[in-house]
RNA sequence: CGGGGCGUAGCGCAGUCCGGUAGCGCACCUGGUUUGGGACCAGGUGGUCGCAGGUUCGAAUCCUGUCACCCCGACCA
């Protein structure tokens, strides 16, 4: 009785597509009528919060605490920083007044052109500029420092193309802010933050990443240096997950944040920040999801676990929830999240397509059959595998599954990513081969002439210079110079 | 802002060339039968065809204007 219903579009045929289909379907989120965003379902913000519990304990463990600063900031304090200002200009929204009035002609309310602001309000795409011209009150002392804080909030930055999750006009995300007295401090907390990005989307998102540091054409506005983790799509595409930036002194001596040292002497504070935005849900999807929608690490799922029966009448149904639940108190015991799902308005058939569309890890059936035998149909959402399993000690073999998809899809993405890291030596090559995805392993003269020769005539970019991996020199693969190590080519989202 | 596309029911679309008073699938509602991979049958609700003008006895259809949205560029977490 298959019926042809709305499938996803396959990755092959279309991985965009695919991609934005899989959103709206998995229930995750929609286009919102406001230009450039989207609204967050319950379903897709579940997850997003198991992802800011995850971050917000690990930040917590290395001493940073939260803290919020207002939405919208002077126009003024954004000019402070030159370099700053010049990379966001182009993108902000700008407030210009504060009160409507009743339109004249009698239809609807118009901007009450009396009501002009004195200084126009910037809404905040990155909050440097407003929490520096905070720290000059809170920074007095060496002893006042160091200052770690960190915002959960929302941005705005006036793009001219959006795709959900991966690029909106307004995002959610964390930004953190440290003020430190010495270089070498700050330079330490931006390693420790990258890594701990690092960290993170390995562990919970089992998205293996490549730690680097952005050439100067990629850097932050008003950044001396800036550390990004790059993570491959299924499609060969590079996206940029979580960075940090080391801001040197910049935001002080522009904000005039200065502290006494230990002698007594007036210096600037050392500064950096990193962040990381609901673009990890855009990875999430993109790394591990497949033509049968979404695949969730166990780590992150809202739910964990799904229990499905099958039964033809209330007395069948009484039988295997008396089975079940018990299950489900040894799951819940063991930290794993469970739904059983007995409602009867939807056939088993629904149900399986449905969470795994969601992505749920484990599903678990129990029907008449199996009350019999005493057994459970045990399926596993990354490789689709079914296996019968006896009832005793099911919650323990689930909770050893759960652990194993986590790894398998880790290991999964890893490979993919291994098989499409090439490396590459020839600027022919390369232009052959770009088209097809993968990071390229290239050899690059350091100047920015150069990467934006590469940009231009191939539409991929240095996604960053890796931490780690083969550092011996060679010749830039463009033009022959010296080149100090081979850096990531690839196009990104 | 350039180049292309599209606007018809909640969603996806046909109808537009060649004008005749709006249709299909999904969803939704009611009843029944079903339930181990997206159920079936029967009946039903829902649209001033993006908006504004014009031509015409008559416009989803032709003409003019306008507004959205999508894709490709420029821009970017």
């Amino acid at each position: 009785m298959a019926v042809e219903l709305d499938h996803l579009t396959k990755r092959s045929e279309d991985y965009s597509r695919w991609y934005n289909e899989l959103v709206v379907k998995a229930d995750l989120a929609e286009p919102s009528a406001v230009r450039g965003c989207m609204v967050i379902k319950p379903y897709g913000y579940a997850i997003w919060e198991k992802m800011q519990q995850t971050l917000d304990r690990m930040f917590k463990e290395t001493g940073v605490q939260n803290a919020y600063f207002p939405l919208l900031i002077p126009k003024s304090f954004l000019c402070r920083e030159a370099e700053h200002v010049e990379g966001f200009a182009k993108e902000c929204a700008v407030v210009t007044h504060y009160r409507l009035k009743n339109d004249p002609d009698g239809k609807g309310v118009i901007v009450d052109p009396e009501a002009r602001l004195e200084e126009e309000l910037i809404i905040r795409p990155t909050s440097e500029t407003i929490i520096w011209g905070t720290y000059k009150n809170w920074i007095h002392s060496w002893r006042d420092l160091p200052v770690l804080c960190n915002q959960w909030a929302n941005v705005m930055r006036w793009e001219m193309r959006t795709r959900m999750f991966l690029r909106t006009a307004e995002f959610l995300w964390q930004e953190g802010h440290c003020a430190h007295a010495t270089a070498e401090e700050s330079q330490a907390r931006t390693v420790q933050m990258i890594k701990l990005y690092a960290e993170f989307a390995e562990k919970y998102m089992a998205i293996p990443v490549v730690i680097g540091v952005k050439t100067a054409n990629e850097r932050f506005a008003g950044a001396l240096n800036t550390y990004t983790i790059e993570a491959m799509m299924q499609d060969g595409k590079a996206l940029q997950s979580g960075t940090s930036h080391n801001l040197g002194q910049n935001f002080a001596k522009a904000f005039d944040v200065t502290f006494a040292n230990r002698d007594n002497k007036p210096e600037y504070v050392w500064a950096n920040s990193w962040g990381v935005s609901t673009r990890l849900m855009g990875a999430l999807i993109m790394t591990h999801s497949d033509d049968n929608g979404l695949v969730l690490p166990p780590h992150l799922a809202p739910i964990q676990v799904v229990i499905v029966p099958i039964y033809k009448n209330a007395d069948q149904l009484a039988a295997i929830t008396d089975k079940v639940m018990p299950i489900v108190g040894r799951l819940r015991e063991l930290g794993i999240s469970v739904k059983y799902d007995d409602a009867d308005n939807k056939r088993p058939g629904f149900k399986f397509a449905d969470y795994e569309l969601k992505g749920v890890p484990v599903r678990l059936v129990l029907g008449a059959r199996d009350i019999e035998a005493g057994t459970v149909e045990v399926m596993r959402r990354d490789t689709l595998e079914k296996q019968t399993l006896p009832l005793a000690g099911i919650a323990d073999s689930v909770a050893t599954l759960l652990e194993d998809i986590q790894k398998n899809i880790y290991d999964k993405a890893l490979k993919m990513r291994q098989e499409k890291t090439y490396i590459c030596d020839s600027y022919d090559d390369f232009k052959a081969r770009i088209d097809g995805g993968g990071f390229f392993l290239c050899h690059w003269d350091g100047t920015t002439e150069t990467e934006e020769l590469i940009k231009a005539e191939t539409k991929a970019t240095i996604r960053c210079i890796p931490l780690d991996g083969d550092d011996t020199p060679g010749k830039c693969m463009v033009t022959g110079k010296p080149s100090a190590r081979r850096v990531i080519i690839a196009r990104n989202y």
